[in-house]
DNA sequence: AAAGTTACTTGATCCAGAGCAAAGCAATCT
DNA sequence: AGATTGCTTTGCTCTGGATCAAGTAACTTT
């Protein structure tokens, strides 16, 4: 392509060989000729800006996104208008699986800040899964990821807490930072706090005061959007908490 | 194997291809040369009784099971034992998708009623996926299916109040009952009060009481794990209902 | 058939978190 | 600089559903 002033995005157009994302993404556990033949499927798109749709719910299914850089929130937009967040998603992680069944997009996906992604036009990825079977089974492990994923969630809103369940999101993204190599103690928020309550089944101020109480407790530090975790441990221990015996379920004596 | 008292359940080793559930599942869509080989790798069980597991949390993952007849629920059975149900699996439903990524099994299956289930080899499920594309499509299908499913279920955990998450329960299994040609206004529970509320995110006596006043109100009538929907037209606008004109989520004007 | 066991219902009370209202604060616009 | 806009925080009140506590009805065991 042409050489003269475009400055930094073909920076961006690396191969999946080359991408540092590659053990947290599909071509994870694929030989280096088998990653080729899946980069020549791929598509870098341009730069995505805050607010804009990746998809809409009804949009006809073509491709899988992968995040390159950023983030993404997929939810679903209810008849309403009502709508409930069902993930944040960081680089490396896909978004649309859900649109597989019908062909047709069963949420919407909106940028939340600067981003990058991978189209992979899936009509072709299936072509080359039954070509390449370690690349079926690695589609078929996404796919169950999101599954084991999903049923987590569910055991977040039916079980869990206001405190447990801030508790949960914040480990979640402390440790998806880590794995991608960034802080997991010292982060940015790419999602206001109302998308955060949203997710996790809580109003906005019930989200607010936790952060209040938790700087209180010395668990992290809040400023705005930035976020400092004091005490990982304590913040886990939230997490395994039987409060000391208490009946959470009725237990047969 | 021995011949000589196997009394019935040889009636039950029909293959894929003659049995009344193909519709619903994994054969979906195959040509009837494909359902033939895929009947080779599947095996039929043996009738379960209630309260079997069918497979536990972190069991090593080998088989795919499809009900064939009967109610199997799975379920998180949590570190301390406050276990979360995540699904009800009538005929045609596959159990066990969630293991594929790590090898073991996620979450624990039980019977709730005398069931049969067939069990399909993973392994060579997908071996075969990948000789015949639309099995390798069906597969996709299916687990961005769940995928959707659980999507739902976090929308009806994290947005729906008590009365709309029973409601939206009953209409589900009204639909997979009539999808299997039973009626789908008269039908047995086959879990319990408990099941439904921890399945729901709701208490035992919540969901007790809002049979009563479903009943009360004419939409319904219940005895005990007999349900006779009476009115589902009503039942349904409880879902779609903003109770004129509420404030569910904070709009902008 | 009596006694025990388990599931379900119903009533009474309580509380975590929702909803409302009003500031506070950062960022952008004029 | 001041005004407008959009988050976020904080205080106060209210409520849906949890929890506690009986009571009842079906199923099991002997």
């Amino acid at each position: 392509m042409s050489e003269h002033k475009v400055i930094s995005f073909d920076n961006i157009k690396v191969a999946c060989r080359n991408c540092s994302l590659t053990s947290l993404c599909l071509p994870m556990g694929l030989t280096p000729e088998d990653v080729d033949q899946l980069d020549n499927i791929v598509r870098r798109s341009r730069p995505l800006h805050r607010g804009d749709h990746l998809f809409r719910q009804g949009d006809v299914f073509q491709c899988i996104y992968v995040v390159k850089t950023g983030t993404v929130k997929s939810f679903d937009p209810g008849e309403d208008g009502s709508e409930q967040v069902l993930g944040f998603h960081l680089p490396g992680e896909m978004i649309g699986l859900d649109a597989i069944e019908t062909g047709y997009h069963h949420c919407s996906a909106k940028i939340l800040e600067t981003t990058a992604v991978c189209e992979i036009p899936f009509t072709r990825l299936e072509e080359l899964s039954s070509i390449i079977p370690s690349l079926q089974h690695q589609m078929f492990r996404l796919l169950s990821r999101e599954i084991g994923h999903d049923e987590d969630m569910l055991t977040l809103l039916g079980k869990r807490n206001a405190e447990e369940r801030l508790a949960s999101f914040l480990l979640s993204l402390s440790g998806r930072f880590q794995r991608r190599g960034f802080s997991p103690s010292d982060f940015y928020l790419s999602m206001s706090r109302h998308e955060i309550g949203n997710y996790l089944g809580l109003a906005v101020e019930t989200v607010s005061r936790l952060f209040t109480r938790f700087q209180d407790e010395g668990l992290l530090k809040v400023e705005r959007k930035h976020i400092q975790l004091m005490d990982i441990e304590r913040l886990k221990q939230i997490l395994h908490n039987d409060q000391g015996g208490g009946v959470r379920e009725r237990q047969i004596p």
